[in-house]
DNA sequence: CGGAGGGTTGATTCCCCTCAAAATCAGTGG
DNA sequence: CCACTGATTTTGAGGGGAATCAACCCTCCG
């Protein structure tokens, strides 16, 4: 599901006109209260999530066109922060208001429906990646989830991508040791399938890499959420209990 | 949130009148495209995933009173396989029929997407279990967690509960091999921390057990999904678009 | 009785972590 | 222009946690 340009601009005129979060600061702070959503207009951005004894454990990096805080809105997650990787812009969507455009866009919330589905999916593709995959593969296949993301707001092809992600940050996502973040991505440039430099990664040879990582595309690519008429009105008498 | 009896008693007499499946079957196969839901009345089971190469990433495991297909009905979730642990009784609930329910009893729809919102909590703290926390904390917290879903359902308390788990499910659950699993439970035994033995786990030392596994119930425990009444009047007018 | 599934333990291997130290690079200010 | 600082990348050495391989035990069951 591709939104129209219409419908973004219902987004983007909603909130306000762009707030600026610069590298490095938080933009959520976890255990923070009041919900807010927001939509990623550039730049890059991570959520996260804080344990007892310190360490961090980051479910998911935020590129352009991403929503922000969809599990505040629709569900009542575990809470968990979120960070600017780089300077970000991003647009603030209060929820009365988000709920009110839902109320006249039926389309926009199945977008945003849709969205929270696929973070699902990819945080137990997460879950396979640490559990059952070793190292390298792990690497491999979370830089081609990215890859295939990033290709779908067009800031990425088949031959790679810009990617302004650290080494720590990368080992901070896939359960690795900064050092040996460095040497996986060292083996997978030494055996010709992706470099990571210089804030790019490259696909040295897709076909290869895909096999290698038992990349499966298919999590990604959903078709929508999937509602029906009597699960519709069921929706709508809602109004009296929630 | 809990459910009324005569709420429960809609959902079981709508169902087929308790489908049984034996010990080691699978009620759902990965890649099965009839989308039905389930209520486990009796006996526990799991959700997979099956890899390329054969290895197993278990999901999760379902304990009675836990809806199974949550993710097939509200999202369009990347498929997973759902096997009997035990001999297990069902009701089949079909979407349609389940929907139409939904129509009827907006508290039923709620506690489903809370308990869909539980699960989605569920998957995040497993993916800090493996990518974070040691193979003795992790198998601590899997099963403190565990014995607090129990709990809710009246089938354990904080000295222990029936566990009908093989160490080779665990295994798959948590991420290591079987053998590990079973040296970990020993280890936490002779910690006197908990015990792991004939189908029963008992937690020895319940307080110094939640400090070692760092185990921060709050993420089980949501008060509700959070909807207000422009939201629901967006999804009745999801009627015509859907 | 024999076989299968599960549990327990030991020996060995290896993947990845930790510690440590260069090397490179971007700012920053004198 | 250059010294200084901090962040990041790179590489090495050593250690440890978990996997693997391989027994052996037990119980259950046809």
């Amino acid at each position: 599901m591709v939104l129209s340009e219409d419908e973004l601009s219902i987004l983007k005129n909603l909130g306000k006109a762009g707030r600026r979060i610069p590298a490095g600061r938080d933009l959520v702070y976890q255990g923070q209260s009041d919900k807010v959503a927001y939509i990623l207009n550039s730049g890059w951005a991570f959520s996260y999530k804080l344990l007892q004894d310190g360490q961090r454990q980051i479910l998911d990096f935020e590129v352009p066109g991403d929503f922000l805080g969809l599990r505040s809105i629709l569900l009542n997650m575990s809470d968990h922060g979120i960070e600017a990787v780089t300077d970000i812009e991003v647009t603030e969507l209060h929820i009365d208001e988000l709920l009110e455009i839902f109320s006249q866009s039926p389309r926009l919330m199945l977008a945003v429906l849709w969205a929270a589905s696929r973070d699902d999916a990819m945080i137990v593709e997460h879950l396979i990646d640490v559990g059952r995959r070793s190292a390298t593969e792990r690497m491999a296949h979370y830089l081609m989830e990215l890859g295939l993301r990033l290709e779908l707001v067009g800031m990425a092809d088949r031959s790679g991508f810009a990617c302004p992600l650290t080494q720590y940050l990368l080992a901070d996502a896939v359960g690795l040791s900064a050092v040996h973040v460095n040497r996986v991505l060292r083996e997978l440039r030494e055996n010709g399938l992706l470099t990571f430099r210089d804030g790019c990664v490259r696909f040295d040879d897709y076909v290869e890499l895909s096999r290698f990582a038992q990349f499966d595309e298919t999590y990604l690519d959903h078709s929508g959420p999937r509602f029906r008429q009597s699960f519709l009105a069921g929706l709508g008498n809602l109004r009296e209990a929630g």
